[in-house]
RNA sequence: GCUGACGUAGCUCAACUUGGCUAGAGCGGCUGAUUUGUAAUCAGCAGGUUGUGGGUUCGAGUCCCACCGUCAGCUCCA
């Protein structure tokens, strides 16, 4: 056996014992930067200091630098240590759960009689300066299963953790000061170097997230090498507050939710309802070019279709509860999803192979009964109007018309200028359909997903029961992550509803079932724009393109005239002609984000131009024949155009 | 659903740590004056059963209980 190993670090190299510490390599290869080092990047994996190699490592230093992912693992893994470290000072008997780094910041969990109160958290953190400034060293060791049982005596949730370690693994642990913890690493060398951080907030989270078990206490924080950093965190936490849609969707006075309504309904106002039938003409225009057929199915259903289904069986709790009809036998439910309702329009009548595939798409509301601590402005409702499609098809179409769909995916992803991410769920351990039927699944998917080379991640497991599927993922304005368009593979309804059609073979077969949804739902699709534009949507979207400020009364008539003009034209104008002056109205149609404002006064009302101002721009005022406003509108709104346009300019020769 | 916080005019927010006269302001609305040239003209007026229902108290926006709703997180999901 080897006594020696190779180690690279930053390109030089030396040969040292097996055992030496990333330290000591650090001070022989790279002194200059012994001082600045806060570990060492293997490959994937960051290493502290203290970390012995057992085998050759190419190594790279790792410095103090908030773009440097690796970097910030080591300062926010730390500062959940530094935390659990003062909470432990104030509170001598709270239970640690876990406290890793997250995307922002990090977090730690706590078993405490009481829940923390802002205070509490203000008085954490000052006992976190304090640690801070006592500048303890991290210190790793390496334990043995019974050490560690003896060490975390009095700490269920690391023993319980500590079962879970597999045989043969190393058991380490980390102390700073009087702080112990069970924790693979890895940290900074000192708490020393955690100095700008911030708690942010602290709410109850299941122990291993499991709501059977106790609730502890989460305390969330976040952390950064530099202030500016921090400051400038905390200055963007704001400024998502600002493009929240909730906020945005009463201000510009889209939609609302009624209290004498009920929780997670939406009610559309006028202009909300504007951006609804604009997309709904949007998406079913490209359904229809792509040989997808329009249904329309009722939002209630006897319970037997739903029985039959399955979703009373499996979706049950997701359901709004039964309703009892004078007269009928049988219970009548809403409908959840609108799969049932197709699969009976497929089975209506018989299929042969050349029919397939079948695509029906219905733009429908339907109704859930999600969970009340759930619900979230558009993002998270209980009636939710779905761009839904059910495709029927032979086994070997699924590849190509999944391809269809991740086409149809970009296509309006990118119209929008949405930033999305790919993720392909696998067969789940619970599962039903033979193993074939799920290679043939995933192999379709995962083909389709290369064949447009598109990156996408992998969740092993993490299909339907039913089947596997490729989500579509997009983020709000504070950075949560939301689901938007899906393509789930169905094994069980064709198969439930007796779906078959005729082969060449002449021989019944079953068909593939795929459901899909590009936006998803237009309440969280809508959600997601309003927070994406900040209010300010492309003017081909914008529910009012155009605003009409005559200048005085004596303009009146021109500005009417002149709506009425750009209305037959098929624009959204509005006219504002109350007593106010002028500079209140721009302002006030500016505040609403309205795409152009147009000022007719004397020089325009007589020479047939508009003063165009348009939102955004440079330019306060561009002077234009109404002809050559109207050209430029159209074009923009035809090219779906998402950024000010440039071009806007006066023509030649302009007064 | 769970834990915690919150709920005052259409909107945004006041009403003192410790319950005390008729619950205030800005924006918005209405009326009038002003006739306005690119981000707020001036004046007046109206607008509230302080989420709902109970309770404590001489007295409750303020304290207690229940319910409804909202927010953050957990869980779940389009």
């Amino acid at each position: 056996m080897n006594t020696s190993i190779r180690v690279t670090l930053d390109g030089s190299s030396a040969e040292v014992p097996v055992g030496t510490a990333v330290r000591e390599v650090l001070e022989r290869l790279r002194p200059d930067l012994a001082g600045q080092a806060l570990g060492v990047r293997a490959g994937e994996e960051v290493l502290d200091l203290q970390r012995r190699l057992t085998q050759d490592a190419k190594l790279e230093v790792v410095t103090a630098a908030d773009g440097d992912p690796g970097a910030l693992y080591l300062l926010r893994h730390s500062a959940a240590h530094v935390l659990a470290t003062a909470v432990r000072e104030l509170w001598p008997n709270a239970g640690i759960g876990f406290g890793p780094p997250i995307e922002d910041g990090f977090y730690y969990d706590f078993d405490v009689p009481r829940p923390f109160t802002p205070e509490d958290l203000e008085a954490i953190e000052a006992k976190m300066r304090e640690v801070v400034e006592a500048d303890h060293p991290f210190e790793r060791r390496e334990v043995s299963r019974g050490e560690a049982r003896a060490l975390f005596a009095d700490d269920p949730y690391k023993l319980e953790r500590l079962e879970e370690i597999p045989e043969g693994d190393v058991i380490s642990v980390y102390r700073d000061g009087p702080f112990l913890d069970l924790c693979r690493g890895p940290h900074l060398p000192r708490t020393g170097l955690v100095q700008h951080f911030k708690l942010l907030s602290a709410a109850g989270a299941y122990w291993r997230g499991d709501e059977r078990r106790l609730m502890l206490q989460r305390i969330y924080g976040t952390a950064f090498f530099s202030r500016q950093s921090l400051e400038r965190y905390l200055h963007r936490l704001e400024e998502a507050k600002r493009r929240d849609h909730r906020m945005l969707g009463k201000q510009l006075d889209l939609f609302s939710i009624q209290e004498d309504g009920g929780p997670g309904l939406i009610y559309w106002h006028p202009k909300g309802a504007m951006l609804q039938f604009l997309l709904r003409r949007f998406i079913e225009d490209e359904l229809l070019k792509r040989g997808y057929e329009l249904v329309y199915t009722p939002h209630l259903a006897s319970e037997a279709l739903f029985q039959r289904s399955g979703h009373l069986q499996a979706y049950a709790e997701l359901m709004f509860p039964g309703m009892e009809l004078e007269g009928e036998v049988r219970g009548y439910r809403v409908k959840p999803m609108n799969c049932p309702m197709h699969m009976l329009i497929y089975a209506s009548q018989q299929r042969s192979y050349r029919d397939l595939p079948k695509r029906y798409a219905e733009v429908a509301s339907v109704y859930r009964f999600e969970r009340s601590g759930t619900l979230h402005g558009l993002l998270r409702v209980r009636s939710l109007t779905m761009d839904d499609a059910h495709i029927f098809c032979t086994p070997e179409q699924i590849e190509d018309e999944v391809l269809g769909m991740l086409d149809l995916v970009d296509h309006v992803m990118t119209t929008f200028g949405f930033e999305y991410r790919l993720a392909l769920s696998t067969r789940p351990a619970k599962r039903i359909g033979s193993e074939d039927l799920w290679d043939a699944a995933e192999t379709a998917l995962r083909r389709a997903l290369e064949r447009r080379t598109l990156a996408y991640a992998l969740d092993e497991g993490g299909g339907a029961f039913y089947g596997a599927k490729i989500d579509c993922k997009f983020h709000d304005a504070i950075g949560r992550e939301w689901q938007g368009a899906t393509i789930q593979l169905d094994f069980v309804l064709p198969e439930r509803f007796g779906l078959a059609y005729i082969g060449p073979d002449n021989a019944p077969h079953r068909p593939a079932m795929i459901h899909r949804a590009i936006f998803g739902t237009l309440e969280r699709f809508i959600g997601g724009l309003i927070e994406h534009f900040a209010g300010a949507f492309p003017v081909w979207l914008a529910p009012v393109q155009v605003r009409l400020l005559p200048v005085k009364e004596g303009h009146r008539a021109a500005a009417a005239d002149l709506a009425a003009r750009l209305r037959a034209a098929g624009f959204r104008v509005e006219l504002d002609d109350r007593n106010e002056t002028v500079s209140y109205r721009v302002r006030d149609g500016e505040v609403l984000k309205i795409p152009y404002i147009l000022v007719i006064g004397e020089r325009e009302a007589s020479a047939g131009t508009v003063a165009v101002r348009r939102r955004g721009a440079e330019e306060k005022q561009i002077v234009m024949p109404v002809e050559a406003f109207m050209v430029q509108l159209r074009r923009e709104v035809a090219e779906r155009s998402r950024d000010p346009v440039q071009s806007l300019t006066a023509p030649a020769g302009r007064a």
